[in-house]
DNA sequence: GTCTATACGACGATAGAC
DNA sequence: GTCTATCGTCGTATAGAC
């Protein structure tokens, strides 16, 4: 028995405390010390064990959304379905999201965003899509979800805010549809 | 005539100069020492003229978007009209858009931009619209609007930065239409 | 009043002892 | 694998020179 470390490898506490305060004070509000004193930790460990705060932002900001109900649905109500898969898909994913959004100066981040929406959002759409445009058009919608979160999200839009789901998720469905079927 | 001073006041070689690199690097990209440097004027100044970074930032970077000449056009193209005058505001106008929406975290800046968004996209909109869902219609053009710069200048979505600005135009522009004159 | 010099506390990060 | 000590840089405050 080891009598320095009873509890689980610091390595996934730091893991731990930093997905939670990133998402919730994104990457500028987020101290290196902040995330040792949350998981009873040495600060130099959180540096040692990842590299760096952008190595551990990069490592636990990532978004798990695979609308893969969507790859096999009917291609009709395609626009709503979509939309509404994005609206309900939870505040872990709004947090990383917005945390990455604004943290995307920088190369990595730059980057790690581009992935995020080109695979959760162009990417679904993208091979459902036929015709010669049909890039373009899942790039507007992809721009169109994207504009949503942004308003809601990052703008605060209170009118966005203060509207229904069902309302949305017809209204920008029907947007979408346009795109998926002209 | 005076040695020491021969340029105009050193308040304005600061604002030039926090302006300047504010929009090319961003906030957490700018230092106080980069902009006292580039003023050529000591760091402690910038503080004591500005009483801080984030309020030398807000004051600095303002967004002068006035899209009056679509209050008294036409409704029928005023879709494409609005898209077309955001698309061709220039180099200055995505370099503070993209300022102020990474460093919308804070209190301070996070309204700015909202008051931002407000201004330049929702209320050129709002006033021209009928009916008594205009409130969220004009909500949405924002929405579309802001996500198109989203994905053009944050993410760099490689098929809409090829576009061509007629083809975006034109595109972008009939959706808002069918908001604008459903 | 305008500006400089200096210093402070907090930050991310590193080197080396245990 | 973990902690201690320390580094250079950040934003900022203040005292005092011109």
């Amino acid at each position: 028995m080891n009598t320095t470390t009873p509890r689980a490898s610091s390595r996934d506490a730091i893991r731990t405390a930093a997905e939670r305060l990133f998402t919730e004070r994104g990457y500028a509000g987020t101290t290196v010390r902040d995330i040792a004193a949350e998981a009873a930790v040495d600060p130099a460990l959180v540096i040692r064990h990842f590299a760096g705060k952008e190595q551990l932002f990069l490592e636990t900001m990532q978004l798990a959304l695979e609308p893969a109900a969507l790859l096999d649905g009917p291609l009709d109500g395609l626009g709503e379905a979509f939309i509404r898969f994005m609206l309900d898909s939870g505040e872990q994913t709004r947090g990383v999201y917005l945390a990455l959004l604004r943290a995307s100066d920088t190369e990595g981040v730059g980057s790690r965003l581009k992935d995020v929406h080109v695979s959760a959002f162009v990417a679904p759409l993208r091979e459902r899509l036929e015709g010669d445009d049909a890039e373009l058009r899942a790039a507007m919608c992809a721009s169109i979800v994207g504009g949503l979160f942004y308003s809601l999200w990052v703008v605060g839009d209170e009118t966005l805010l203060a509207a229904l789901t069902d309302d949305l998720a017809r209204r920008y469905g029907a947007m979408l549809q346009q795109l998926i079927t002209p």
